[in-house]
Order: C-alpha cells, then structure tokens, then sequence
DNA sequence: TTTAAATACGAAATCGATTGCGATTTTTTA
DNA sequence: TAAAAAATCGCAATCGATTTCGTATTTAAA
C-alpha cells in the first residue's frame, strides 16, 4: 500500500470502466447519481489521488504559477508572496518559487528552466543587475504569461503591479526638506531598475520644486554586498560635504546607513534624517526608530494572482493587458526624520 | 510557434524514430556519435525543450521538492529556504513552497495536497499548533520521503536537523545569570513544540544549577498575534513580582518585548536583560542591540537538501535513518544583556 | 406500437517521453 | 568465408487521466 491506486485500478474495484470513473469523479452529466455515488464511496475509501502529471500532460496545464523574486530575506518580497500564496491556494493553485540572488545570470538560468512550461504562469520581480531583457522576451513569446511586480520590465508589454513609486519618493523627499533637510541623497541600487528611476525622479522633482540642487556624489549607486555599502555610505558621511538627509529606495541600504552612522561620530536624526522605503515590521523599534514608505506587498500579491488566475481561467476573455496598476505606498513618520 | 515542439515532432524533422531521438538526447550508448550530434544540433536549433509531465508520469518522478515552513517573514526560514534552495537547484530540483501560518488545519491541507505526489519528497518544520500529527503519519505511510528540521517531530521515524536547542537556552540562560538577572522568565510558543521543549528544559536547568526557583507565572505560553503577544509580556512586566531578564525562544517574541517595554517605564537592560534565539541581520541595530543565539540556518537547509537528494538520487542505499543531527547555534552578546 | 430521443456507460485514442524487444546492418572472430 | 558479436535504430507498449466516439438501454413522443 506504498503508493495510492490508479484510475483503472479503482474502476477495477468497482468493476465499471476508467472513463466512467473518471467521469463520475468530475461530476459528469453522463454519469448518474448513483453510480457517482458508489465511485466517490470507493474512491474515498482507497484514498484515491489522481496522478498529477498525468493530467497536467493531458490537459497541458499543472495548476502551478512559479514566482521569481531577488532575494528571500526581504520583508517586501516575503509579503508579496503569502499575497500570492492566499490566492492561489484559493483556486488549487501550487507555487513554485525562485530567487535570484539579484544575480542575472541565476535569473536566466530559472527563467530558461521554465521554457518547459512547468508552471502555467510566473509572477516576476527582476534581478538588480537585469538590463538585458531578451531571456525574459523569450518567455514572452513563448506565450507564457507572466506578470511583472515591483521592478517591472516596461519593455514586455504585459500587465504590472507597482507602487505609486514617484510620488512616494516624492513625499518622502518633501518631508525630509520641511523637516529642515538642505543637502538630501539618494540611496539606490542599479540605476536600471525600474523602481530606482521612478523613485530618484521624485526625488529630483521635490529638489528642484524646493529649489535645491542634486549635488552629483549624492546619488550613491549601491550593490549586493552589505560590507561594501555600508564602506561606501561611511565614506559619503565622512566626506567633507555630507548630506544632512537621506532618501533610501531599498531597506537594505537604509540598515547599511544605520550600520555606517554607529561608525562615524554623527547621529539620527540631529546630524542625519533618513527615510526608506521598508516593509519591516520592527522599523519602530530600531534606535532610533525608522521613517519608512511602507509599499502595499501582500495587496500587490494578491492582486497579481487574482489577474494571473483570471487569465488561465478564461484564457480568451482575459488578456493581460499591456499596463500599469499602481497601488499606493503609506509614508509613516517616527523618530528618524524628526526635526530638532 | 507558440509553443515548443515534442520529441515526435523533432524526430520527424531529422527523418528519425522518437526513440532514437529521446536516446540521443539522453546519450543512450545504443546510438552512433554521429547521429547524436545531429539530433542535438536540430534539438537546440529547434529550442525543443522536454515536457516535464510526460517525463514525470513515465518516471514516477517529479525533481520536485515541497517544503513547508509556519511562515516566511522570518528570517530563519527564510535563510533555511535559501540553503535548500542552494543544493536542490545544484541538482536540477525544483522547490514547491508552502506557508502554514502557524496553522495545523492549514498544514493538514498542504499535506493532504501533498500525498498524490506531486513532489518527490518533503521537507518541514511543523506549526506551533500541531501536535496530533496523523496528518503526518499518512505521508510517511505513503512512503514519501520527508525531513523535519527545527520544529521537528519525533513520532516519525526519520532524519531531523535541529540545532542544540538545550544547550543553547542553557547557555543564555546562564549568561543573564551571569550579568546579575536573579528573576528570569522564558518566553515561548506552543509548549508541545520539540524547540520550546528542549529550549525550556534548558533554562531549568541553568536555573536549578544556579539554585533559583523557576516561577510559574514566568513561563509565558504566547500565540500568533502580535498584538496579544505584546499584551501578555506587558502584564509580565507591570506585575509586582516582574523578572529582571528574559529568555525568548523564538525573535518575534523577542521583538514584542521590545514593543512592550516601550509601553512601561523600564529600560532594557538596566531593568530588564534579553537574549532571544533569533537570525536577525538587524539584532544589532535594536535599540538596546539585542543578543542572540544564532541558529545555522543556511547550513540547516543545506543540509537537509543534500541528505534528501542523496536518498532520491539511490533510493536503495541511502534510508532516511531514524536520527537527529544537531548543528550547533553562536551566541552574540550585546547591550541587552549588559550588566550595568 | 413503433420510432425518436435521452440516458448511461465502454472502447480506444490521446497527451509526450521512455524503454524493452526485435530487426537490420556492420564489424569481429574463428 | 561463414558465423558470431556488436552497433544502430525502429516498433510498440507504457505511465495515468481525459475525452471523443460509439453502443446499449430506457424513456418519451408520435
């Protein structure tokens, strides 16, 4: 009793022919309430479980969405995916899940693993270092649906969940200038991102609306490693002309300043304000606590497993169409960006 | 060319059986050099890409593996996932990942999902809820292979990866005994968990060879909401008799703690001393910094992942032995715990 | 009462890759 | 040179569930 029985071999038990059993277990019209009956009787009663891949090969589907994101230890992203989770799980869906590691090269190689269409669909967030796009155009072609979230890829013209990424940094920077801010960075990972542009344009259009200027070596380009963030933030803050504010576009790199800030003689908030845009729940209980624009991710996961469902459901009444469906940030403000 | 071409299809343009084309794509010895390159230079021209259902049903094998973790904003699961991930994907495995939420009905499901064998094997830490776990019991008679790690289940005869549980909360408990706490209290989970088990029997220890009295209102059983959490360890603190240090099991309650002193007018650590098992990259930027006993997440999962692969890849030599493997944790000292 | 239609079920093809076995050709051995 | 052995490759079955098509029985309509 190693291993369940098959179709046959319950529609042998019950001495009726695989189809009929098949049929009866899928509530058929042709099978009579009788017979149903008997077969689920039975049926619970051997524990039947049908074959998985047998009915992904036949039916060309196996109720699987993948979800590739950058990294796992990130509030954001582990958010957006029990949003998907809840949804899924809802429909019968299984999720097959990825990260990169901000690697491209990693990147490349999952997405090529799911040429095979292994999953239904993918739910996607790129890689940091994603510039090249054409791995993920493949998919495209392949008419894999896929959907795109967060740091979204404007060159596939699928649908795209994201934040009100603009205005968000656009606040942020605003309340970093009234809270008496005169020399503002910007924090941020590979300029291509999708997040980073829109965010450091908000950033920019508060500055010049205040009528300062972005001074050029405050726009720290940051990368994976958090020793050499935080070496590059130090250096920005020992530097003769340091910022006195700082805008973060990822948590990570507003930890890396709090790391950098305990090695020089300055303080939060008197010498530096900060905010970032954080999903950390224990943001209020860092010393001092951290301002953050905290992004709607398990509204965003859900939400891109509603629309991802509805098109495998109804595949021709629903397309995915190429745009983009912003869903808003919440700036909360606490000891980081307090004003003397 | 939406979707990609099958083996027939493949083999219908290099004028050749199927058969000789799955061979020559599997280097079977069966067929000539010559041909095999061929069939693979047509086979990548093509982009043919094997369909992954077909192989599964024929091999009864899915190069799939499910891990069920109680929930995924945390870091220690978070870094397990990544080290299965690391090894699986080194062996061409795909990961299936489910969230319990610290809820058995909802585990009992994902297990129940899992008994068809759509993955090949499991690997889980259970909720803070089970303790019936003839959920489980089912999957091992199924003859599914499944690893626990952490949140273990001794009832099932198979490997476990843990770390030294009773060793550590020995440790950390002697260690605030050390930095002067004479009222020490232990904060945990559900009390059938292996961890709070080993973890408690740990602190008593320290405890009884310290001569002190362990006091019943000072082993705090919390539940899933934080906000509960932070209720219950805020009436700890504001009764009369309230301990001066704190052993938290698991980091979130650690976390709540932290919330709950800021809601009285104690100070961590002058009045209070923490450690807490957590795997917390930001411990050190709390305000206090919080010490911690580290658990080897990342090997954990490694671990894990490699000792399950070996039992899938020779099924015959390699059982999964009734045993627990212990991977020791690092204590980290910070301010929490400072003697004044 | 005869015919048409509805009901209930079975036989067999199908999805795509793998593999045991048989057939043919080439090479080796006696 | 004939027989044995090795090398190559094709045919067809198989994995398990679904589905098209067909058939037998029952019911309703004429």
């Amino acid at each position: 009793m190693s291993n369940g029985i098959s179709l046959k071999e319950l529609a042998a038990e019950l001495k009726l022919a695989p189809s009929t059993v098949s049929r009866a277990l899928n509530d058929s019209y042709e099978i009579s309430e009788a017979t149903k009956k008997k077969v689920i009787s039975m049926a619970e009663k051997l524990n039947y479980q049908p074959n998985p891949f047998a009915r992904s090969l036949r039916e060309n589907k196996s109720k699987t969405i993948a979800v590739i994101i950058p990294e796992r230890i990130n509030n954001f992203f582990a958010q957006v995916m029990d949003g998907i989770e809840e949804i899924a799980h809802e429909h019968g869906y299984h999720l097959l899940v990825y990260s990169t590691h901000e690697d491209v090269e990693k990147e490349k190689k999952i997405v090529s693993l799911l040429q095979n269409k292994r999953a239904d669909a993918i739910v996607m967030s790129v890689s940091s270092q994603t510039s090249d796009v054409s791995h993920l155009v493949k998919l495209y072609q392949r008419d894999l649906p896929i959907i795109f979230f967060d740091r979204v890829c404007s060159d596939i013209p699928t649908t795209k969940f994201i934040t009100n990424d603009y205005e968000s940094a656009y606040e942020g920077t605003k309340h970093l200038i009234q809270q008496g801010c005169q020399k503002i960075a910007f924090l941020m990972l590979a300029k291509e991102l999708s997040i980073t542009k829109e965010r450091y344009r908000g950033y920019l259009d508060a500055l010049k609306e205040a009528g300062m200027q972005p001074e050029p070596t405050f726009s720290l380009h940051c990368c994976r490693s958090d020793e050499e963030n935080i070496q590059l933030i130090t250096e920005l803050l020992k530097s003769e002309n340091r910022p006195d504010g700082i805008l973060s576009s990822v948590e990570k790199l507003a930890l890396a300043t709090y790391h950098s800030v305990k090695k020089t003689k300055l303080s939060i908030p008197d010498d530096l304000k900060i905010i970032t845009f954080s999903n950390m729940s224990s943001a209020g209980l860092l010393s001092p606590s951290l301002s953050t624009i905290t992004q709607p991710a398990l509204t965003i996961g859900q939400e891109c497993a509603k629309l991802l469902i509805k098109k495998l459901t109804k595949p021709r009444h629903n397309e995915l169409k190429d745009q983009v469906i912003v869903i808003p940030s919440k700036l909360t403000i606490r000891e980081s960006t307090m004003a003397r």
